[in-house]
DNA sequence: TAAAAAATAAGCCAAACGGCTTATTTTCTT
DNA sequence: AAGAAAATAAGCCGTTTGGCTTATTTTTTA
C-alpha cells in the first residue's frame, strides 16, 4: 500500500486527481493539502508518506519551495510533480529541489499509476514533453532568462524546424532538401522568423532564439 | 508509416529489435546498420528516415558520435538510443549528442511502440532510471570532462578578434569598421579561419571555435 | 462552417558571402 | 640581419542570402 499525500490548490484539479487514483486500491490518499505551507505542517506532525503529488503554483507557499523543503528534511518521501506549467524554469527549479518526476495534468490514470510505480522503485518519469526539455536543459548550460526580457514571440513549430536545421549551419537547399520542401518556403520561413525575432541574419537568429530558449 | 533504421552490431540484439517492431505495422525498417560509421553512409545515400534506433558500443563509429554527426546533418532525423550501458557519461554524451530518447535494451515491445510515437510528435522518452539519472546531471552541475577529440588548431588573436565579432552576427563592412581594416582584410582572415577550422561557413565556424574554447 | 493562421511556392533584385589569386608591409623569431 | 609568419589590401566571380511581392493550399480555431 502507497501512501500518497496531494497537494493541490485547485478544488477540481483535486477531485480529478483523487478520481484517478481510485481506480487503484494499492494507492491510499492519506491526506491532501491546499498549498506547501500546508503540506510542510501535516509531514510535521506525522511523516510516514511513500509519495506526494505536488502542484507547482499556490498560494502561501509554492510546490517548488515545498519539495526543497520537504526533501531535505525527508529525502525518502518522492515527490510527484503535477502541473499544467512546462516552461522551462519551473521544469529545472522543480529537478534542482529534488523532485522524482515531472508530469503534465493532462496525464492519463493508467500512466499516473505507472509513474508511481516506476519512482516507488527508484526511477524518474516525466511526461514527453518534459522529458525533451529536460533533455534540451541539461544539453546547453542554463541560462534561464529572466521572463521578463524575454520578447514573447511566437515561433511555429514549423518555423523551430527550420531555426533548428539553420542552426546546424546548414544552406537552404539543403534544409529544403531534409524537409522536402522548395527553397522557396526555406526561405519565407527564414524571413518569417528574422521578421518575428527582429533580426536580420541567421547568426543574429541563432543567438536570439538561444536566449529565448526556442533552440537546443 | 514511419521510416525506421536500425544501427546495432550485435546481431542478436538486432534480431530482437527486429522482433519486437513486427508487431507494429506502421512502422518500416528501411535499413540496418551495424556500426555508426554505416550508419552514416546509409544515409548519404538516401536520407528519407524518420527515426533511427542507436547502440552505443560498436566497432568503427560508436552511437554517440554517430549522433552528433547525424543530428548536425540531418537535424529533422529523430535518434532514440537503444542500449544497455546506463552510465552517467553516456546518458550525459547522447544527451549532448543530440538524442530524442534514451531507452534500455529490456524495454518491453509496447513501451519502445509509445516512445516511438511520444518521440514522432516531438516530445523524448527515457526508461525510468535514465530519466532518474537525467534529473540528477541536471541537478549536479557536474561537468562530465569528455576530453573530446578537440583538433588544437592555431588561430592567431587577430583572427580570434575577427571571430569574436563575427559570432556577433555582424557583417564584414561592420568588422573591418570596427577594427579599422579594410573589408578585404577582414575578408581574408574569414577565410583563413575558415580553412584552419575546415569549415564553410559563419555558423559552422562559430559552432567549431566554442567547441574549441576559442570564443565564449 | 466560416474565418484566421500556417504552410507551401515562385520570381525578382541587390547585398553579402565564400573561395581564389596576387602583393605589400609589419612583426616575430632565429 | 635574414627569413618566416602574420597582417594588410585589392580584385574577380559565382553562390547564397535577405527582403519583397503575390498566390494557392492546408490546418487550426473560433
Amino acid at each position: 500500500m502507497i501512501k500518497t499525500l496531494i497537494v493541490e490548490d485547485n478544488f477540481f484539479l483535486r477531485k480529478a486527481l483523487q478520481e484517478k487514483l481510485s481506480f487503484f486500491d494499492d494507492i491510499f490518499i492519506k491526506d491532501i493539502a491546499e498549498n506547501g505551507q500546508e503540506a510542510v505542517e501535516i509531514l510535521e506532525k506525522n511523516h510516514i508518506v511513500d509519495l506526494i503529488f505536488m502542484d507547482i503554483e499556490m498560494p502561501k507557499m509554492n510546490g517548488i519551495q515545498a519539495t526543497e523543503i520537504i526533501k531535505n528534511k525527508y529525502p525518502q518521501i518522492k515527490i510527484l510533480i503535477i502541473t499544467v506549467f512546462d516552461n522551462d524554469e519551473n521544469i529545472f527549479n522543480a529537478v534542482k529541489a529534488g523532485a522524482d518526476g515531472y508530469l503534465l495534468k493532462e496525464t492519463k490514470a493508467d500512466k499516473l499509476y505507472e509513474a508511481i510505480h516506476e519512482i516507488m522503485s527508484g526511477g524518474a518519469t516525466m511526461s514527453p514533453s518534459i522529458a525533451q526539455k529536460t533533455m534540451r536543459l541539461l544539453r546547453n548550460p542554463i541560462t534561464i532568462t529572466s521572463e521578463k526580457d524575454k520578447e514573447l514571440v511566437e515561433l511555429t513549430p514549423r518555423e523551430i524546424e527550420i531555426l533548428d536545421q539553420l542552426s546546424k549551419g546548414l544552406k537552404n537547399q539543403l534544409i529544403a532538401d531534409n524537409l522536402f520542401l522548395s527553397i522557396s518556403t526555406v526561405k519565407k520561413h527564414i524571413e518569417n522568423i528574422f521578421s518575428k525575432l527582429h533580426v536580420h541574419n541567421r547568426i543574429e537568429a541563432i543567438q536570439k532564439a538561444k536566449s529565448n530558449n526556442y533552440l537546443k
